[in-house]
RNA sequence: GGGCAAUUAGCUCAGCUGGUUAGAGCGCACGGUUCACAUCCGUGAGGUCACAGGUUCGAGUCCUGUAUUGCCCACCA
């Protein structure tokens, strides 16, 4: 036989042995020999520099989803990547930096980059590895990163496509500005948090304003009331005449504009277009000047005279102060709460102010984008995202694409200084010049001195571009084989910065959608639902658990009771109850080992006896179930399926069953199926056991999935026998419960007649445990409710004395299910609307309840 | 301010297009030295499915409203 396995599945033993086989042995790569339509998922790339976290963990579904599928013969490309994770990663190399005393600024911008990208290299296995360890069955022969020459050569293009459609444009515009990173963000890169800050009222000639920016009003250039309130209508289209702070005397214009609200503050407010987002909007509305008070650095600049140089909150506070001084504060409100966004990254409160920045005009991509999603050519799971999608992407702006940071890839512009050699008056029409290089800036624009453009692309610009660029848009092979991907599993919480925006640029430079079905999965809590965080300490570090538990155990935590777009809840107890699964699985495979011959080589099962039926018949649903589940992604379900099917099903029952004349080729055929199912969940332990199973050589990763063959003679299924080992089932129950009710030890049953017993008699009594059988006519024993022939339970008459009331109780659950029954089937309605075969069913359940009914009448008769 | 989700057993969660008497795991109680497994085996207790209406022969599931919690988006001079 085999050799006999450890009393105990240790996973430490196993998986590194087996991660290492399946990939040598090329499982992991595109079988290019398999027919059937590609499966492609790409892995949304993890931070280079990252380590691996519970949301990493959760690319198990793309693993089981391309296990799976493999299994059933796809060609199938898990494609990994790697993310150089722009300002996440230059925020980290900065403190380590700061650490050692340094900035940013003691390098060039490409010096610095070089920097970042040495640390980076330096890390970069560091995550890929932690990847491995977990399984994940990625081709990582394709491995990306989102610097690597090939990806920003792509990048490259598409920008210079959008410039040459004209959706590419320079603009002058307020932004978020992190005075910190030097650098403008998107507002999805924003954050808001709510504080108390004190509310200014402050005087403007015959006006008082409230502002929590007094710091701001040299950037004044209006004061804005609603067009209804009658208290300003004087004023309206006027200027009026204020004192500066500065000391001098100052013209300022009333206008009417709706957006201002006329119960808040005193319903009028100082219009600051370079420092505020709404306002900049109503400087645009009515052709206000755009005065900088702030500059990038977040100081005041020289128009603020004696402030210059200050940092805002620092000014604030001066000019507060001067104001009350010089009487030009009404005054001043404490306790004003309002929210103030800072930058997600970094923390530092964004200053609102005017640069200039490179745009995409996101118009006609996002038409596309809607479309896509509307047409259902993209599915999201689950569905409600769509919506959310769609409603997201209508109200999307135009979107600022150019960052000023170092660590990124650089946008394709180059400018020409001190031109005079080239000679060429124009260029000052032409401020930017697109080129990939230098070299190509040369050869288009003439000879001259050229200077790089020191903007980086927003990360999520190039990002986006990922499906198409890893798989080498527009020529590669793989692009012409696996494009458009099959599914993009990801985290609900980036739908927006990436999905949709991978929908739209996948459209615009492909023609095609990116992938078909876009999965999210949910953010994975603590065991009591919160949020896990550092400081509240109840973070659970995959690594950690795997090393504790088996890299499956995590696997199967991860899988089972977490369902899609929902937030899951995850113990170390939850893990630890999927460790003890395994350990079954492997001593249900010890158990089988152990009693095969040394000769043993596997045949197709043939089908012995009831129990032999019923197991089929359970495999058989099973691989249904599980296979339907899959394919619904209903990744839970399908656990819990295989779950139930080991434990209850296979090992509590049938293995109990068969072990006075076990079917080897039944108990090998069972084990290998659930193998077979539960392996995209549970890879390491299903492999190490395949490894083990006589006349195995191949590897379960590439076995083939099961399918439901019910044209084999031999394992042709009979519902008799089905229902006959369900019986013995049902009476063995019976016996436990009744024993364990009344507390008894030995118990001796008694039938009437039947082939029921006298062909399961051995059994029934092995299942139940110290149980004697015998034949007799009568008995004034406890009937047997679940024994379709005649037979009691030997009791003495405490012991029957004690069972009274519990009959008692059957019969009143009985009745009121009788009296629900019959409610139903009187009910000309019910009878004439619901199905046919519902109504059968109950017709058949009214039977038998009546049935059993009388039953206990007799019984209860017998004994009061 | 707008939207989405959740609310089912002590805890964490399933419950697909409405259809028998609502499930799982953990926890709990009781009983087990069964030769695969104590990371185990057996038995049990525990739920008027948040609340109020409605649609339907039939509602945990659909509709309306309310409450609580969480998340997202927008805005806050």
């Amino acid at each position: 036989m085999s050799r006999e396995l450890d009393k105990a599945y240790d996973p430490s033993k196993y998986e590194s042995a087996i991660y290492a086989k399946w990939e040598s042995s090329g499982a992991f790569k595109p079988n290019p020999k398999a027919t059937k339509a590609p499966f492609t998922i790409i892995m949304p790339p993890p931070n280079a520099n990252g380590d691996l976290h519970l949301g990493h963990a959760m690319f198990v579904i793309e693993d089981i989803m391309t296990r799976y599928r493999r299994m059933q013969g796809h060609p199938t490309l898990w494609l990994p990547g790697t993310d150089h994770a722009g300002i996440e990663t230059q925020v980290v190399f900065e403190r380590q930096l700061a650490k050692e005393g340094k900035s940013r600024f003691d390098f060039t911008p490409s010096e610095f980059y070089d920097a970042v990208m040495k640390y980076t290299r330096a890390n970069q296995h560091n995550i890929i590895n932690q990847l491995r360890s977990l399984g994940f069955s990625a081709d990582w022969s394709r491995l990306k990163f989102t610097l690597d020459d090939d990806i920003t050569s792509i990048v490259y293009d598409t920008f210079i496509q959008m410039h040459a459609d004209g959706l590419v444009y320079r603009a002058n515009r307020i932004v978020n500005w992190c005075p910190r990173c030097n650098a403008a963000f998107a507002d999805i890169e924003i954050r808001h948090r709510d504080q108390i800050d004190p509310l200014y009222y402050i005087k403007y000639g015959p006006f008082v304003l409230a502002t929590v920016r007094p710091e701001t009003k040299f950037g004044d250039t209006a004061i804005a009331v609603n067009p209804k309130d009658v208290r300003y209508t004087q004023y309206v289209g006027k200027a009026i005449e204020a004192e500066s702070v500065l000391g001098h005397k100052f013209q300022i214009q009333v206008i009417a504009d709706n957006h201002v609200d006329p119960a808040f503050g005193t319903g009028a407010v100082k219009v600051t277009p370079a420092h505020d987002p709404n306002d900049w909007e109503m400087g645009l509305r009515h052709h206000l000047p755009v005065v900088p008070v702030i500059g990038t650095d977040g100081r005041l600049l020289e128009i603020a005279g004696k402030y210059a140089g200050m940092p805002a909150a620092e000014a604030r506070v001066a000019v507060a102060a001067d104001m009350e001084t010089k009487g030009l504060m009404d005054h001043i409100d404490l306790s004003y709460s309002h929210s103030i966004a800072y930058h997600d990254r970094c923390g530092t409160p964004i200053e609102p102010l005017v640069t200039e920045q490179w745009w995409l005009s996101v118009d006609k991509l996002k038409t596309a984008a809607i479309t896509a999603v509307k047409s259902s050519e993209i599915k999201i799971i689950p569905a409600r995202f769509e919506k959310v999608y769609i409603e997201w992407l209508e109200n999307l702006r135009d979107w600022n694409i150019s960052r000023q940071i170092w660590w990124g890839i650089r946008i394709p512009v180059y400018y020409r200084v001190g031109n005079s050699a080239a000679g060429n008056a124009d260029t000052t029409k032409t401020p930017y010049l697109i080129a990939k290089t230098e070299a190509e800036a040369r050869e288009y624009y003439g000879e001259g001195n050229y200077e790089a453009e020191t903007d980086t692309f927003d990360t999520w610009f190039s990002s986006s571009q990922w499906p198409f660029a890893t798989l080498g848009y527009p020529d590669g092979p793989d692009f012409q084989q696996f494009y458009p991907t099959t599914v993009m599993e990801t985290g609900r919480d980036i739908l927006f910065q990436w999905v949709s925006r991978m929908v739209m640029l996948g459209l615009y430079r492909t023609g095609q959608v990116p992938f078909r079905t876009v999965y999210l999965h949910g953010m994975i809590n603590d065991e009591h639902g919160k949020k896990m965080s550092k400081s509240k300490g109840n973070v659970i570090n995959p690594l950690k658990m795997t090393e504790k538990y088996g890299t499956d155990a995590l696997r199967l935590a991860l899988t089972i009771g977490i369902t899609p777009g929902n937030d899951g809840a995850l113990s170390e107890a939850k893990i630890e109850g999927y460790r003890n699964f395994n350990n079954k699985l492997w001593n249900v495979a010890r158990f089988i080992l152990g009693q095969l011959p040394d000769d043993y080589s596997p045949a197709i099962p043939e089908l012995r006896s009831p129990a032999d039926h019923w197991l089929m018949s359970r495999l058989n649903t099973a691989v249904t179930d599980v296979t339907g589940a899959i394919k619904d992604y209903r990744f839970s379900d399908a656990g819990q399926q295989i779950y139930s099917l080991l434990w209850d099903d296979f090992a509590d029952w049938y293995l109990e069953a068969s072990k006075s004349s076990p079917n080897h080729d039944l108990l090998v055929h069972a084990l290998e199926t659930i193998l077979t199912l539960v392996h995209p969940i549970a890879p390491f332990v299903s492999e190490a056991i395949w490894g083990e199973l006589p006349g195995r050589s191949s590897q379960l990763i590439t076995t083939a999935w099961p399918v439901v063959d019910t044209t084999r003679t031999k394992t042709v299924l009979s519902v008799d026998q089905i229902r006959e080992f369900d019986e013995v089932v049902a009476i063995v129950r019976e016996i436990r419960t009744t024993r364990a009710e009344l507390g008894l030890d030995k118990v001796t049953a008694v039938y009437a007649s039947g082939d029921m017993w006298s062909l399961n008699g051995d059994l029934i009594a092995r299942l139940a445990r110290n149980l004697t059988i015998e034949s007799r006519n009568e008995s004034n024993g406890l009937l047997i409710h679940s024994s379709s022939t005649k037979a009691w339970l030997e009791a003495d008459q405490k012991a029957i004395a004690q069972t009274i009331h519990r009959l008692h109780k059957q019969l009143d659950e009985k009745r009121a299910h009788l009296a629900s029954l019959e409610a139903k089937l009187s009910n000309a309605k019910y009878v004439q609307s619901a199905p046919a075969k519902l109504v059968g069913e109950t017709r058949t359940l009214h039977a038998e309840t009546v049935a059993s009914i009388t039953k206990l009448d007799d019984q209860l008769a017998k004994l009061g």
